[in-house]
DNA sequence: TCCAACTTAACGAACGTTCGTCAGTTAGCA
DNA sequence: TGCTAACTGACGAACGTTCGTTAAGTTGGA
């Protein structure tokens, strides 16, 4: 199917350059066409990068509540760090999710409420499932706190430091340390002395 | 001075729309000006763009500084917290910030390198300076841990944490909350149990 | 089976607009 | 008189988009 080339190829682009940066003639070049030819699959620039961008909002949805769902263990130590592999594999050997990344941070501007609010849902999603986790584990008393969204909030905040590592440099060394430093951190936090 | 008034709505559309975004018509306009008159004050585009970025840069490392040269107490709880409510502080008032961050995440593809090599310089200052603190907090047995650099990673993300929830969607609650949670966790992970 | 009607994908050409940049000129000030 | 900063005018290039036109493939009824 064309359709899903010409998509390849503005997900390589716009994730390079952002929207304004990637052009048509660019994209349709990387699949033998001319930019002309885009307008027989997509109604126009936005068309392509809205149907881009919900791709990628599917692809991280599933890959992270999959990963959720699979995992069951009373083993929070095991899973939340294992979810942390996950999202540095993902971001690794997925331009789905670096576009993601960078669409979310830094939207176009003339799009930015239409993708706040796919973020929003995302965000809600992910964060809702976590929490849940969580509390099971408080209330197994493996781990300590009171509520479950303190744990929350601060893993999320594990999270975010990990793919600021990977958008900055992503130098394999560095990434390592970080995520070692962080992790050991947070876990001392959240466990039992 | 004329040459301020075009960094200054420069540095703004930089920020909003980003390098290719940004158009010179724009700026020109915003003070007043047509675009080719920014040919008298700058070499074009990119001068301009990397006379703004050196700005930024400065200001992201001397405020940064300022603010470890200034605190020398032995008190890393209200040290570190301080810092977190220095680095909201900054993004929220100063455009420069934002600024810089958005373009050391996502930098126009022929400015790469460039900007690279200043975002390892600054990153390598602000974290020595950070470890010597740390490592201060060891020995006076303020903190645990037997290396400085493990807490100083970790507080770097928390940092990151930080600037991510600042991107993402700027509500006040939810900064405020993520912000709480993660410095808890984070202190209950450096501090004598 | 055959032909006409229709659909699809790609094309060249051109649209109007904007982009960054350069050259030449004018107005004001030291 | 120079110098500077702003102007006007124009440049080639690229942008996203629309148009009309092909060529190939599909479908449906006689």
């Amino acid at each position: 199917m064309k359709s899903n080339e010409i998509k390849e190829a503005a997900l390589k682009y716009f994730t390079i350059h952002g929207y304004e940066g990637a052009s048509l003639s660019q994209i349709a070049e990387e699949v033998g066409l001319k930019k002309q030819s885009i307008y027989a699959h997509f109604k126009g620039k936005d068309d392509l990068f809205l149907q881009v961008l919900r791709d990628a909002k599917e692809a991280e949805l599933s890959s992270k509540l999959h990963y959720f769902s699979k995992v069951d263990s009373q083993n929070p130590e095991k899973d939340l760090y294992g979810f942390l592999q996950l999202v540095i594999d993902l971001f690794q050997k997925n331009e789905l999710l670096r576009f993601w990344l960078r669409m979310t941070f830094f939207p176009p501007a003339h799009l930015r409420n239409e993708i706040g609010e796919e973020v929003a849902d995302i965000e809600e999603k992910v964060q809702s499932v976590l929490e849940g986790k969580f509390q099971d584990w408080i209330d197994a008393k493996v781990i300590v706190h009171d509520i479950a969204k303190t744990p929350t909030l601060a893993f999320v905040g594990v999270v975010d430091s990990i793919l600021i590592e990977l958008v900055y440099v992503n130098d394999e060394k560095r990434l390592k340390d970080k995520l070692e430093a962080c992790w050991s951190v947070f876990w001392r936090g959240i466990s039992h002395s």
